[in-house]
DNA sequence: GTCCATGACTTGCATTTTGCAAGTTATTAT
DNA sequence: ATAATAACTTGCAAAATGCAAGTCATGGAC
């Protein structure tokens, strides 16, 4: 999975997420502010573990998320985002309103996606105070009102 | 690389483009006018033709490229961007702009990136009306300026 | 009409990556 | 000490990838 960066951004891009799994766990710690190996797993998206694990390495090593034994549980490990990891923020987002056009099934709702495509960069900028403010990922309902969705998205409409 | 959409548009767009190529394809269509077989083969980036061939057939599937015979030349086939496949260029816009900001080897003028960051959409309208006018990919000389990089990016600075 | 070059793929096979199940290790609770 | 929990490893079968060598359908030269 390591191609040559090699000055193309997308190449670069491609190198850090361009596999089944890396985006997914950025997403999961942006949107349902997953810190633990055992979120990502029961995320119920299928990744075994061994894949779980190396792709939380790799994106340590490309300082996407960072990793820390939680201080409060000994046991358990925490993985945040690091700020990189966050800049990912508009891409997941320009994401999220081609999907809505494209894919009938996908459910973002019309109204953030008019907002991400007017405003992109605002609506990151809110989401990311958000996130500060809150001290976690899990940005999804502050972006668009309360979710109970146990998808990404909120719904339609 | 099939994985079930299911109302989440990250892992709508990861069964679209979450594999190590196909962005790369896209990226040659969008930004260096590629339109044939042989032209991603000659990109350089070391694709296999069994692989690349995969690759164009799910694409055409999802309706981001479509095929046609040259009309011209009927040994040649004719790969072109969909609309779906050209409203991807706000996402590849934003892996410019984090790859400009957190790679120092991605050639991405800098300009270009604050551009993206402050007018994402305004920059992809003026790109579109160019691929337009011209009927072809081959964007970027347009979005900053005339550009013989052989890189997908213009050069920094 | 035949021959040859070209472009777009297939095919076969070795290597790598993935998926699944079953460990292993470290840390806390009892 | 003993057990439970969380975070991984390990082993192996299955799938995807990389590479080299075909095949097949134009279209131009003769």
């Amino acid at each position: 999975m390591i191609y040559e960066p090699n000055q193309c951004p997308i190449r670069y891009g491609l190198g850090v997420f361009g596999d089944r799994w890396s985006l997914l766990i950025v997403r999961d710690m942006m949107f349902r502010g997953s810190t633990r190996f055992r979120d990502f797993v029961d995320a119920d998206e299928g990744i075994s573990t061994n894949v779980l694990s190396d792709r939380l390495s790799r994106l340590e090593a490309q300082q996407i998320i960072s990793r820390q034994r939680d201080p409060a549980n000994g046991r358990q490990v925490l993985y945040e985002l690091t700020d990189k990891g966050k800049d990912l923020l508009p891409v997941m987002l320009a994401i999220f309103a081609w999907a809505e056009k494209h894919d009938p099934e996908t459910r973002v709702s019309p109204e953030l996606a008019e907002r991400i495509r007017t405003d992109l960069f605002e609506v990151c900028g809110e989401a990311l105070d958000a996130m500060e403010q809150t001290g976690r990922g899990d940005i999804l309902p502050l972006l668009n009102g309360v979710s109970d969705d146990p998808q990404v998205a909120p719904s339609r409409g």
